[in-house]
DNA sequence: CCGCCGCGGTATACGCTGTATACGTGAGTG
DNA sequence: CACTCACGTATACAGCGTATACCGCGGCGG
């Protein structure tokens, strides 16, 4: 449901009521029963096609250039996203979602962005040397890891810092973890 | 006022209404409002009370041992907290709270465990030559946030394992993240 | 002592929510 | 023509936060 979904992206997942849906389409609140079971079914059929979509825009097209760079453009792509769209992000990544894909079986065979896209980098940072030898899921895993849990804490208010300020600390923070924070 | 927190420890935020916190201390739900001016006040003032016994907790012992030692008993303790309160950890951690202390202004001065204790952590690997001299506070941050974004994703249900597996994948996270995934 | 006033509590009501139930209505089909 | 079925409406119910009006009691000034 587009109306649904636009109401998610503007104004998140607690905004979107039955009979304001309703309401936007011309329809009645319970004629929305018709199509979805509840509430919770509408809402999850949009999150499915964001995701489809998001993952599409995310494996079109990888950034070309060196490992680094590349590195680079996946964070600020994973950043446009959960910065453009943060109702979007939080419905999507940060509440629990049944049917959401789990490590690591799921990624074991290479599917969902943008972990798929970091595993990939991984990998062949690993095969050209550049990181250490390691299980490439766990360390890609950490990667990850560590950019969601920045914008969790940025999405929560957390980070004083405005926009541009906070990329720049996830580049940096992203290119810590790569180059190792020990002596 | 015991009753939400024990209702927000147990079942959530979203669990906490008005009728039933009145019903469960034998009150009509709008008799709180002549002590909480509406529901979120009644919230924050229980968030407030759970963060500062969690602030006590958490700096009241801290452990000995080596660097390495303390940064796993550190981690421990956070897990124990986010594993074993998890919608309170939601609550005061994941949810936006105003009010909430924020990167990097109101931790310069050492406050806001687990961050604190992290934090000195690090200045004191650095010191001993176990870290590389770097921006200390922006280290820490690299260290909780990844911690952060494990817990986030292991409480979405987005990691396949039992908590004694999640528990031992946050400690190879964390130590990866101080000896360096590169070569 | 009396009256008053404010504090804590109750009762009721309003608008909002998701949704169960009953009904209607038009298109397609035997 | 009648039947069916998909789609929509109308109504109702329980629950939510909370605004408003009322009420009893304890303390305090005149």
């Amino acid at each position: 449901m587009d109306v649904a979904r636009r109401i998610l992206v503007e104004e998140g997942a607690g905004a979107v009521s039955m009979r304001r849906v309703g309401d936007a389409v011309g329809i009645t609140a319970m004629a929305i029963y018709r199509h979805f079971p509840n509430r919770e079914a509408l809402l999850r059929a949009v999150a499915d096609r964001c995701a489809r979509e998001l993952e599409e825009s995310w494996t079109r097209r990888l950034p070309g250039g060196g490992l680094a760079e590349r590195v680079s453009v996946a964070l600020d792509h994973f950043l446009d996203f959960a910065l453009g769209s943060p109702h979007l992000y939080r419905f999507l990544i940060s509440d629990a979602w049944a049917g959401a894909r789990r490590f690591p079986e799921d990624f074991r065979d290479g599917q969902g962005p943008p972990f798929s896209v970091v595993s990939a980098l991984v990998e062949e940072g690993m095969r050209a040397g550049l990181l250490k030898q390691d299980d490439p899921l766990e360390t890609a895993l950490v990667v990850t890891s560590c950019a969601q849990g920045l914008v969790q804490q940025y999405l929560s208010g957390r980070i004083g810092m405005d926009e541009p300020a906070f990329r720049a600390l996830c580049h940096r923070s992203t290119w810590r973890v790569l180059a190792g924070i020990g002596a």
